[in-house]
RNA sequence: GCAUGGGUAGCCCAACCGGAAGGAGGCACCUGCCUUAGAAGCAGGACAGUGUGGGUUCGAAUCCCACCCCAUGCACCA
């Protein structure tokens, strides 16, 4: 494989030649036309380090860029940083480097990586989230966010990570399980998370939660059905009825519950309130000693653990309060349980029907509460004291609603509810507000001061940004280091003047500098306003938005939240930011793993041979499993040394022949030779029948001969492939395929019509087939420069293209080219296959039908039997059943 | 448990708005040619009947029903 080292030195020469004559897209201020397209891909954290999960998707994204380029779109491909974060925090903790540095230094390594990808990025617009020309912006943002109460300020309990010494959004903690422990552990770090109280800045998503869910009707197919489900499942609404029970403590206290099975509310046996609930307080204070200090044991107990590790809890828990509450609808009287089931969600507190729903019917058997039957199925017998029936049914023993559906029940107790004063339709949901704050130093500096006289005020505009300062301590003391720098909490108040105002230090959320991003790229480099309306409408909102779907709801969410916003403060025309969306597949590795007397860990899969070698590893001591690439399981591997060793071009294309893109799919290094072989035959052959096609007369009207009629199809072939493929699903495996398949046709040809030499001029019997060869070499050159680009110049250039091969346009699919002369088609007597025919492609039905019962083969199964029935399929085959 | 996607040759993948599994293609394998030999290259070849069980149909990998397995995400939200 020595000599073949070539691949890489001509894609320097083309990387070169391309930054010689880079155009960027237009800055026309015009509307959006038809031939304007903004594709985007996700922009990365600069880890420093590119890896199969960026080099997927910027593969792909600019296959697609070139390939509508060529298509005469005026095409915007951006990229940028998403910079701040802990791990440049990290870094200036443990190795002593201060996070800019850190931050830019990877940036110029990933950027170098990206250039030898051969990536088309519009570099001239790339942004940066952790430069002040930028964050400025984003707090300027969220002082628009101010003033229309959509950022507030709370108390409120958050999860907070015991390792980055912050505070994490719900969206951001996991459940992990280790040694067969559960937790709920930081997204990032997989270190515990535990509940803090802390003030903190929240935006108030909640109130977009309805609009959120409409937008993701109105993108119909164009996102992918699982994320528009995994965004409608987290913003969870929920349409119910508040009822209100009286709570009989020492006085009487209304206790509302929230329920969506109003209909149900005869069968309440008890109940049962969150350990957070405001009531609860009172309950402690006025129940019995006894009673009081298991209380409140159990609230502490219960609060000690994170919320969602509560939900991943499996007993149920309550303290019986001794209190009641009334039912309204009966006036029956139940008791009031503290339960460690019931979540702050609602009002905090339910009505529990055991009868009827699952949980209560666990806690109900648990402390041996009773259990009643008001809803009946309509046509299966049942046993509520088995099971909790949860279906809608026909209530009964409901006094004056028994008998209407579950449906018509709770419409109807709601509304007399509410006649009575004692109830309402509510909707919740699932969706919290959006808590921002981070105690940590490398974020977005929040623009607000702390005045002793004025409270809050917001930093006004024209002092924007707050900058970061750079002079600051790093100390592992999990305090943000922003708390100990005293110049920069120092300032006057804006709005009073009082010399001792103090600076808020908590920086924002990574996800607010990402949830606008793809907007400034229209306008990345104006320093008066955050971007030019015009420029803006000229690409945004982005026409197909590619990443992957671990973004599904975080990042995809709050992106959307902010368009809606940016919309409403007139800012925008639309409001939403994505139009297509198109989540990319995992790329994963096969990890080994071998346990026996000398080790119990995993191995890369060249120390598993060494070990096989050496006998210390058995094929049953070895466990194989797919899994997302990771350093600990040792089945990564490192896009830019593949590039090194087989070039831009080679990887590009097995990273896109390895499957559909939006599948998963396993990395395999083997998997390089294909697409790596079929490069080089294709570069090879071009190269070597170049020659044939050179200095070519006018191309004769003399007819082509079958094999070069076949050429064409194969030709034609291709192209339209490839057009539907970038129209449609983005298959582009099956693309290369057909490439692959044209240059063995193109091979077959030159064989076949012992093509040699250069052409002998105007008069030569094989100009017309000399015609057809070039045709498909160019055809073959335009068709894969979207995914192999500079082997695509190289054979472009070597059939005489001048200038660059992305100057030309796509090539057009010739309809005649698709339609061959003869075609054969199957015939079968009664669905099995007995014979094959062949004739024009033309051929109407009676000449399949009469071609079909003259083969030989297919008479000998028809005889002695009766022809009942003929099926002509034209093009694809014939049936003839007989019996 | 729920949601979404998926089970086709040793492996990856194609066909899946029903129509020949001469598998589109690739990896690995085998045979020739080339070579002093190997590697590479060139030409060719072998290998599955589509997770399981039913149904609809002239015809099912494709449509319908039930079940099994894998992947990813969410899981006490009342």
């Amino acid at each position: 494989m020595t000599e073949e080292r070539r691949f890489p030195d001509y894609e320097a020469k083309w990387q070169k030649f391309w930054a010689s004559r880079k155009q960027p897209p237009s800055e026309a201020t015009t509307p959006k036309s038809d031939r304007d397209f903004y594709i985007l891909s996700m922009f990365p954290y600069p880890s420093g380090k590119l890896h199969f999960g960026h080099a997927l998707p910027y593969t792909l994204t600019d296959a697609m860029a070139r390939f509508l380029r060529m298509s005469g779109y005026n095409v915007l491909n951006p990229t940028g940083w998403d910079a701040f974060g802990l791990p440049a925090e990290n870094a200036a903790i443990e190795k002593k480097i201060h996070p800019a540095k850190f931050t830019y230094d990877n940036i110029e390594q990933m950027r170098a990586q990206k250039h030898a990808f051969g990536y088309s990025f519009d570099w001239e617009r790339e942004v940066f989230t952790c430069k002040p020309d930028y964050y400025k912006w984003t707090q300027w943002i969220f002082l628009r966010m101010l003033e229309k109460g959509v950022a507030y300020r709370k108390k409120a309990r958050v999860n907070w990570c015991t390792q980055c010494h912050t505070v994490l959004a719900n969206e951001q903690v996991e459940t992990i399980v280790k040694n067969g422990e559960e937790y709920q552990a930081c997204f990032r770090c997989e270190s515990p998370v535990v509940p803090r109280e802390i003030d903190a800045w929240f935006l108030r998503i909640t109130d977009y939660a309805d609009r959120l869910l409409q937008g993701l009707d109105r993108l119909g197919d164009k996102w992918p059905e699982k994320v528009a489900t995994q965004q409608r499942f987290w913003i969870g609404r929920s349409e119910g009825v508040e009822i209100d029970f009286t709570a009989r403590l020492k006085s009487e206290h209304k206790l509302t519950v929230f329920t969506t099975r109003a209909d149900t509310t005869f069968g309440v046996t008890f109940v049962a309130l969150a350990p957070e609930h405001p009531l609860v307080e009172q309950i402690i204070a006025q129940a019995d000693a006894k009673t009081a200090k298991r209380l409140k044991e159990f609230v502490t107990e219960v609060l000690m653990t994170s919320e969602a590790d509560r939900a991943g809890g499996e007993d149920k828990e309550g303290i019986n309060t001794g209190f009641k509450a009334v039912n309204p609808l009966n006036g029956q009287e139940v008791p009031i349980f503290v339960a460690n089931y019931v979540l702050m969600y609602g009002t905090g507190a339910v009505m529990a029907v055991p009868g009827h729903d699952e949980r209560d019917h666990e806690f109900a058997k648990e402390y041996r509460l009773p259990i009643k039957q008001v809803i009946r199925a309509d046509d299966t017998e049942i046993n509520i004291q088995e099971a909790a029936f949860t279906e809608p049914g026909t209530l009964v023993n409901s006094d004056k609603y028994d008998g209407l559906t579950t449906e018509a029940a709770i419409r109807q107790i709601a509304a007399d509810l509410k006649a009575q004063g004692k109830g309402c339709v509510k909707v919740n949901y699932k969706l919290r507000d959006w808590g921002i704050s981070r105690q940590r130093y490398w974020g977005c500096p929040i623009p607000v001061v702390h005045c002793p006289s004025c409270d809050i005020v917001p930093v006004p505009d024209n002092e924007l940004p707050v900058v970061l300062p750079d002079d600051v301590d790093f100390l592992p003391t999990g305090q943000s280091p922003l708390t100990l720098h005293k110049d920069f909490q120092k300032t006057r108040c804006p709005k009073c003047g009082r010399q001792d105002a103090r600076r808020d230090t908590d920086t924002m959320d990574t996800f607010v500098d990402s949830s606008w991003y793809f907007l400034r790229y229209t306008d990345s480099r104006n320093a008066e306003q955050i971007f030019d309306r015009a420029k803006c409408h000229h690409w945004a909102p982005v026409d197909l938005y590619i990443g992957g779907r671990e973004h599904a709801i975080l990042h995809l969410i709050y992106a959307r939240f902010y368009t809606k916003f940016l919309h409403d403060i007139g800012l925008i025309d639309f409001d939403e930011p994505f139009n297509r969306l198109y989540a990319h597949g995992l790329i994963q590795g096969e990890s080994i793993k071998v346990v026996n007397e000398h080790m119990n860990r995993y191995v890369s899969a060249d120390e598993l041979t060494q070990l096989k070698r050496s006998g210390k590893a058995k094929d049953d001591e070895i466990t194989r499993r797919i899994e997302k690439m990771s350093k600990s399981k040792k089945n990564g591997a490192d896009p830019t040394e593949l590039v090194a060793q087989y070039g831009a071009d080679a990887l590009r294309l097995t990273i896109l022949f390895l499957g559909p893109a939006d599948a998963d799919s396993v990395w395999d290094n083997h998997g390089i030779k294909g697409p790596y072989n079929f490069l080089r035959r294709w570069h090879d052959s071009v190269l070597q029948f170049a020659p044939l096609v050179e200095d070519l007369p006018a191309k004769p009207d003399a007819a082509l001969s079958p094999v070069a009629k076949t050429l064409r199809h194969s030709a034609h072939t291709l192209v339209e492939r490839a057009t539907g493929e970038f129209n449609g699903r983005l298959s582009l495996n099956t693309v290369i395929a057909k490439g692959m398949e044209l240059v063995s046709d193109i091979r077959a040809f030159v064989t076949a019509e012992k093509l040699e030499g250069p052409c002998k001029g105007a008069s030569d019997p094989t100009l017309a087939n000399r015609h057809a060869l070039l045709e498909a070499m160019d055809i073959l050159s335009r068709a894969m420069a979207p995914f192999a680009p500079h082997t695509a110049e190289e054979t472009h250039e070597a059939i005489g293209g001048k200038g660059s091969v992305f100057d030309r346009p796509w090539p057009k699919v010739d309809p005649e080219a698709l339609v061959l002369d003869e075609i054969e088609l199957p015939v079968q007597v009664n669905g099995k296959v007995r014979g094959t025919i062949k004739l024009p492609s033309q051929a109407d039905k009676a000449t399949m039908e009469k071609l079909a019962l003259e083969n030989a083969n297919v008479q000998k199964f028809v005889e002695g039997k009766a022809i009942q029935k003929l099926i002509v399929v034209p093009g694809r085959i014939i049936n003839v059943v007989a019996k």
